[in-house]
DNA sequence: ATGTTACCGTAACGCCTGTTACGAATGGAG
DNA sequence: CTCCATTCGTAACAGGCGTTACGGTAACAT
């Protein structure tokens, strides 16, 4: 293994402990020792990884994004119509299951971040309009008959659907349980006519 | 004016430069010495309010949880039919101007927040519970002929809308203008059937 | 006018933070 | 085996944090 495939893994190792501590500790403890010690090392290690504690939490962040990507272009590659894939990557962005549920806690936590960090915000909404744009193409496949006005409006109202309600069921899991979200989800595609 | 008067208009203007510190400095820069300063007070003051931070925390998040519902209940009275009651509470609590997109970002700043105090989470989720319960009422009034399953799970997907639109718009909101969030609030009212 | 009480600013305390410097260990090269 | 470069743990630093103790000041009662 080279040396760095190593450093990469351990940039890895180290943006998934910044996670971790961000799910079940929240942004007020998320210092580089509480990171160290998730991750099982000391603070030399992650000090000598990454400059300071912001590249830390820029390379966690862009690590994330890159994760998410990758999961959500399987399912739209897997699904076997355009209709499949737009559900299926819609579910995928609430929390369906305690993973996703973890992830959104994370995500918003990056969110909170980025109020005050302009590199934060910056990979924030980069992120964001290449998400919708990608559920835009998913729309407008999905009714391929509909105008670009209507394919961008109804996009606009399932992103924000489904990252709210991945915001209420991080916060409440009990509240919010799959099922809710999934017939919610469905629901509202049968209200738009793309079910 | 008397003294029990002065202690709750004091308490009221330091949970309003809570919420100024969160809405600009975020909630890393949350500190005691920050309120103060945005109080325009020592952190001397802060401290002979409040036993400690959390409490001070505590506090402004009960605050804004009463304004809003002060708020919400203003606009719900002066509707004129039960359908422009649900469409004027739903719009206000996304991000229309530049007032809601601050509370907005505050909200999820109490949000991260919650992720690890007991006390923050268990006050955020009574605030949903009421919030959807209010929907629900609404939803029902708009729509009197639906069935009980009907209204909850549409209001479930009103309120995610509003919610993921507000946090969308709070991190961008040159991005998501008041004029596209209306156009999609009224796109998804009238896919439901509710306009 | 004087004593008393409540109020609040000042300054300090200990703790924890991000960051840095240094030394030990490790592992390949000659 | 020896040397050297790289890696990373240890320990310390300054600064900022929440919190506390103390002193001054203003308002009210007598």
């Amino acid at each position: 293994m080279s040396r760095t495939a190593d450093r990469s893994a351990q940039g890895e190792t180290l943006s998934r402990a910044v996670w971790s501590v961000l799910a079940e500790q929240g942004l007020e403890r998320l210092t580089v020792r509480a990171v160290a010690a998730a991750a099982g090392c000391t603070t030399g290690l992650v000090m000598h990884r990454f400059p300071n504690r912001r590249a830390l939490l820029l390379h966690a962040r862009h690590l994330l994004h890159q994760v998410t990507r990758e999961r959500v272009e399987a399912l739209e590659s897997a699904a076997a119509t355009p209709r499949a894939a737009l559900r299926a990557v819609l579910q995928q962005s609430m929390a369906p299951d305690e993973a996703t549920r973890q992830e959104a806690v994370v995500w918003t936590g990056f969110l909170a971040a980025a109020v005050a960090d302009e590199e934060l915000i910056t990979e924030h909404r980069r992120n964001n309009r290449l998400w919708r744009e990608r559920v835009e193409r998913l729309t407008a496949a999905a009714a391929p008959d509909w105008a670009p006005d209507r394919v961008a409006t109804t996009a606009l109202a399932l992103i924000a659907m489904t990252e709210g309600m991945g915001a209420y069921a991080a916060a409440d899991p009990a509240a919010f349980p799959a099922a809710d979200q999934e017939r919610m989800l469905d629901a509202t595609l049968t209200a738009y006519g793309l079910l």
